[in-house]
DNA sequence: CGGCAATATGTTCTGCCAGACATAACGAGG
DNA sequence: CCTCGTTATGTCTGGCAGAACATATTGCCG
């Protein structure tokens, strides 16, 4: 093997504006595991700020709000997912698994074209 | 139909540095059949300092360049690919359009989640 | 009731990358 | 030998995305 990891990044764009990519896919899902925008945000090393704006792109770009929230309380508040936010996390991990697997001869393929990666740093 | 046109942007990575994606496609694309990286990118509204890093890049990232040029001559010069820039972009869009025929589902359950955007600007 | 941690949102600062501009070298052909 | 269009490469600059900073608000819990 030449390489060492090959990864594949997809973005999904409706119209013309984007709606759904590697970074919103990340941000869903560590929402979901923390139950908070700060923390998600903190763990990929993202601005709160930076976190709640891509939330709220997103619970405006849907028919329903991705991710719900809610502020005072204990711990000072939260967020988690929404129905409809965990089936838009589900198939965008299902759309990377497929693609992944079906891409795999293509992506060889070229990989084989790749000058020798050992030697880089 | 809720939305008029779902793109999907696909980059590939190895290691982390980004190797190919939707740019150096098209960009290989139009050298193919224009013959000539400045036409390329004014095809593509593109300044010529860029469309060449991007072939600078490609070039280096590959075992042997994607693209061969000549300078001076008939018309001054000019470019075309190289085998394995064939052999590239072959795959390249063998992958789009493997990926585009196996995502289609999830990507029907995502944009039915969308707001209506027949009503946006 | 006061502290805490998170949501929510405005404002300002900044690093960096894309594009604009400049210039050299090149080589066939008139 | 001069023109022309292209490759090749350096430098400068403006815009803008994202970070940094600032503040208000909310509601449980000790």
């Amino acid at each position: 093997m030449v390489q060492d990891t090959v990864t594949l990044r997809l973005r999904l764009l409706f119209g013309d504006r984007l709606v759904f990519g590697p970074g919103k896919g990340e941000l869903l899902s560590r929402i979901a595991e923390t139950g908070s925008i700060a923390a998600a945000g903190r763990a990929m090393g993202m601005s709160y700020r930076r976190a709640w704006a891509l939330v709220e792109e997103m619970n405006a770009a849907f028919r329903a709000p991705l991710v719900l929230s809610v502020r005072g309380g204990a711990g000072g508040g939260g967020a988690a997912l929404s129905p409809e936010g965990r089936d838009v996390l589900a198939a965008y991990r299902a759309l990377l698994a497929t693609i992944e697997a079906a891409a795999a001869p293509e992506v060889a393929r070229i990989a084989d074209l790749l000058s020798d990666m050992s030697e880089r740093k």
